[in-house]
RNA sequence: GGUGGGGUGGCUGAGUGGUCGAAAGCGGCGGUCUUGAAAACCGUUGAGUGUAACAGCUCCCAGGGUUCGAAUCCCUGCCCCACCGCCA
């Protein structure tokens, strides 16, 4: 969410940040019922004010033995004002939280304009591209040659967009996820922490998930109205909703975890429909940082070394690019994809989003820390991306390190995760 | 699933329906004392909204209700604890 005051001091500018995402802010609306609930606001403040020093009254009198019954008469239909201006207060109240609830952040400065993935903008690239002097496959052929991705099961057992490993892949699968979680634990000091993966609509909101994008998320069907995580980021940050760091010496607080994602994919009919791209359930290992505001652009920076650090080792080429603000996220004020090299596509395709919200989710979830300069809770700043989502890792080592033979290379530093297995045939 | 007991400030824990945003203790912060520290003593210490600053208003799990007045009474939900049953 972002500060009312903030829209209401400076709605102009407000409004003009937003068209570069490509939402267009009915000012007008906003206005009129934020003048129109500051009335009722005042109205109902008054007529409660009157009520407390009343029934103020009124009790003293008792305690001194006076007669109460005209003092009653008196306070008659003030009760009847109050619920009923209490009633409107409310009304306009859900009002306008609706629609604040529903604006998305605001881009940072030095976000580029766009409206597409067309217009990201590279700002590296790591590795070449591997020369195949051979006929290469994609992983859904890799994967059948090797016994080891098999879609027709998992159809059969669920549906389309779900899959089934066997052998060398599913340890290789399980081994990249190790690797990443091992690794951003050891080396890059971030805590592990295990979530439920199943979660109320209050953590969803707190992230940014609902009310806008239920279409997204797999609802169970219980009267809790639980949902399937679409990715930790939501059980993850969502530690901290409704919390006040006292201490600010434990900032940033880091976290990774490892969890199945589980996204409907609603709207991306025919999109990469082949293969395990894009899935209704998959694995991420994710980083989540909460820093205080002046740190989150250097977390964000800092995060992000940390994903491609993951590619790196895996020796998988890379480019990373800072999104457009058309193509950025509801809560996001900037993100940077990292693309993976995927060379049955001939393209760099996604393979991590790293963004920084500020206290766009913050402010959702109440997640403060009390500065201790001015003794005051202030909002947090949160960061995230994945480190990394490993069905697409596995794509990735899987076309990238495939052989003549049909066979495939496995990374050096997941050899300890395999067994030492070099090669899976 | 059954029975019983609970949810109060950073923590522990009081709170006959009226001056209670809330005793007390602990912890935190500031001070006195001390070369320094500890101890002792004194003061201070929830969140939000609002204001130039006050004032005012809201919040004692959440949502309803009763009442002139609710932390306190009633209803619903959620969560926690104990015991029993079942169970990976």
């Amino acid at each position: 969410m972002l500060d009312p005051k903030f829209i209401r001091t400076a709605p102009e500018d407000t409004q003009k940040a937003l068209a570069l995402k490509g939402y267009e802010l009915d000012l007008q609306t906003l206005i009129q019922l934020d003048d129109e609930r500051k009335a009722i606001q005042v109205k109902t403040e008054n007529l409660q004010q009157e009520r407390n020093t009343r029934s103020k009254g009124i009790g003293k009198a008792k305690a001194a033995g006076e007669d109460i019954a005209p003092l009653l008469k008196e306070v008659d239909d003030l009760k009847q004002q109050l619920s009923e201006a209490e009633g409107q207060l409310h009304e306009v109240q859900a009002k306008l939280e609706r629609i604040l609830s529903e604006i998305p952040n605001i881009p940072a400065d030095e976000v580029p304009a766009g409206s597409d993935e067309e217009d990201n903008v590279e700002i590296r690239r790591w590795g070449e591209p591997r020369e195949f002097d051979f006929d290469i496959k994609d992983h859904v052929d890799l994967g059948a040659s090797l016994n080891g991705l098999d879609f027709d099961t998992a159809s059969k057992l669920t549906g389309s967009r779900f899959s089934v490993m066997h052998g060398g892949v599913a340890r290789l699968h399980r081994a990249l996820t190790q690797y990443m979680l091992n690794t951003h634990v050891g080396e890059h000091g971030y805590d592990e922490v295990y979530v439920p993966y199943v979660v109320n609509r209050e953590s969803l909101y707190g992230t940014g998930q609902l009310p806008k994008f239920e279409d997204d998320l797999f609802k169970l069907n219980d009267e809790r109205e639980f949902y399937l995580i679409p990715t930790a980021e939501v059980p993850v940050t969502n530690i901290l909703r409704n919390e006040i760091v006292r201490d600010d010496s434990v900032l940033p607080i880091k976290f990774a975890c490892h969890t199945p994602c589980f996204r409907s994919e609603a709207g991306s009919h025919g999109r990469d429909t082949r293969g395990m791209i894009r899935q209704h359930q998959f694995e991420k290992v994710e980083l989540v940082q909460f820093v205080k505001p002046q740190n989150s652009d250097a977390a964000l920076v800092e995060l992000t070394g940390h994903a491609e650090a993951i590619l790196e080792s895996l020796g998988l080429p890379y480019r990373t690019v800072i999104l457009c603000g058309g193509d950025l996220g509801f809560s996001a004020a900037k993100t940077f994809d990292i693309e993976v090299w995927v060379p049955s596509q001939e393209k760099y395709r996604e393979i991590s989003s790293c963004s920084s919200f500020r206290d766009f989710q913050a402010r959702r979830m109440k997640a403060r820390f009390k500065n201790p300069e001015t003794g005051k809770p202030e909002l947090l700043h949160t960061v995230n991306g994945s480190g990394l989502a490993v069905g697409r890792t596995l794509i990735a080592v899987l076309e990238n390190y495939q052989q003549a033979d049909g066979s495939v290379i496995i990374p050096e530093v997941l050899r300890p995760y395999m067994g030492g297995v070099e090669r899976i045939s």
